[in-house]
DNA sequence: AGAGTAGAGATTGTTCAACAATCCTGCAAG
DNA sequence: CTTGCAGGATTGTTGAACAATCTCTACTCT
């Protein structure tokens, strides 16, 4: 009992090593150039619509304009940035049609996920959902201490982790996707309070769901959710 | 009134310029290259596990080597090539779990979009399903002549049309990828014959219910389709 | 013989400078 | 008001160079 015991430990160390080198192996210059362009274009520093200078960035980001365009491809596949030949990189313009595509798509893989659940209930190891409860916790946080982008982080990262439960790498890149694509819409909101808080909430009760084992209940729930806030982001939207 | 039928006909004129400008304005260097290593992967000429040398293919493809590693980048992100840091980038092998969760994510997304027909029934043209009538009487003609591969690809542009049907960007662009990915998989099983035959009938039959607007059973049916079609490759997989 | 190691050679990662191709702006002409 | 035309700015692409890393071979030591 205690060699599988231990075994099992051991695997779990090994897969969070595997992560960890994973994370470094993964610092190329390009990369690099692309995380500190992608927080700046999800935290709004860079407005829908504004055009990416190479010349200018480049200085900035201090790598040459060959690695810096690496890393507008990698943004470009990731939604957050859109080629325009011979004209330039930009930040997308969403605008109404995208959000409906955007929850479309949201409301087909999440609430498949959930279905999906019930019938591999069994396998399911209950710290599945821990992420799931932090998140949750994160964004009660958050919303106390009134850091409203922080709530909507947070938020975020509930829904990816519950994609998560899938265990499908393809599902999790596209919900990235997605929900990158997202809070670019965030940022043409000016009501990020109304925006993220009453999904707090709503986070908790589908955990809660989730871990009673509720999945008809949590999937019928999470359906409606997400037409909720489709609606609350159509409405900020024109009445912007 | 006949200035209406004269706007909306200047209308659907402008879509069809502004796709083929898109069509010509997709030309650069890095994209002509990457066409043409993407035909080379799906046809099978580049294997999975064969690795990409950079030199080399400068020199096939008479582009300098930062073109190429556009070229690269842009297949990567389709799921056609993998970087592996400092050693190159490599067609991936795809195993048993990519089969697995490729399916799971074709039915999600494909049955989603019949059963979303059926709300949007009245506003269907007719005419949007002739692509998918000319993919089956394609398909349908290279059985005939033996091609197989031809065959292959019919059936593959078949389900690209269907998802079309749900007019949804980002369907689209997840579809090309996925079916791209299952090319690749199309590679390690050696008859090809077996492997697409069954499905000419069956796309006949899905197209013949999508035109009597039978939504429910053509989803159904596709459902199950799905499924078959995954246990096909599962089983050509473990027996080669 | 086998395990471990050092180093040479090859390949990728990144930079730089230059030139070609294209786009945008403003202005003049019709 | 539209059309045509500089010219200046920006992107697209190239080639060479060097740094960083990997792979493979040959060698040493036990």
């Amino acid at each position: 009992m205690s060699t599988g015991e231990a075994e099992v430990g051991r695997q779990a160390w090994l897969r969070t090593v595997a992560a960890d080198v994973a994370r470094l192996d993964r610092s190329s210059s390009a990369e690099r150039a692309a995380d500190i362009l992608r927080r700046s274009i999800t935290e709004g520093a860079l407005p829908p619509g504004a055009q990416l200078s190479e010349v200018e960035l480049t200085e900035v980001l201090e790598v040459s304009r060959n690695t810096l365009r690496e890393a507008f491809r990698l943004l470009t596949h990731e939604g957050l940035l859109v080629y325009k030949l011979h004209r330039g990189v930009f930040v997308p313009e969403l605008d109404e049609n995208d959000v409906v595509d955007l929850y479309r798509l949201r409301r087909v893989l999440e609430v498949d996920v959930i279905r999906g659940l019930i019938d591999r209930d069994p396998e399911l190891p209950a710290d599945r959902l821990e992420p799931l409860q932090d998140d949750v916790e994160a964004a009660e946080a958050a919303a106390r201490a009134d850091r409203w982008p922080a709530v909507g982080t947070a938020n975020m990262r509930f829904h990816q982790h519950l994609i998560g439960l899938a265990d499908s790498a393809r599902m999790d890149a596209m919900t990235g996707r997605l929900l990158a694509e997202l809070r670019l819409l965030f940022h043409v909101i000016a009501a990020p309070r109304e925006l993220h808080e009453p999904y707090i909430a709503r986070n908790r009760g589908l955990f809660e769901l989730l871990e009673a084992r509720k999945y008809d209940q949590a999937a019928a729930d999470l359906h409606q959710y997400l037409i909720d806030s489709e609606q609350g982001i159509l409405g900020a939207f024109r009445t912007r």
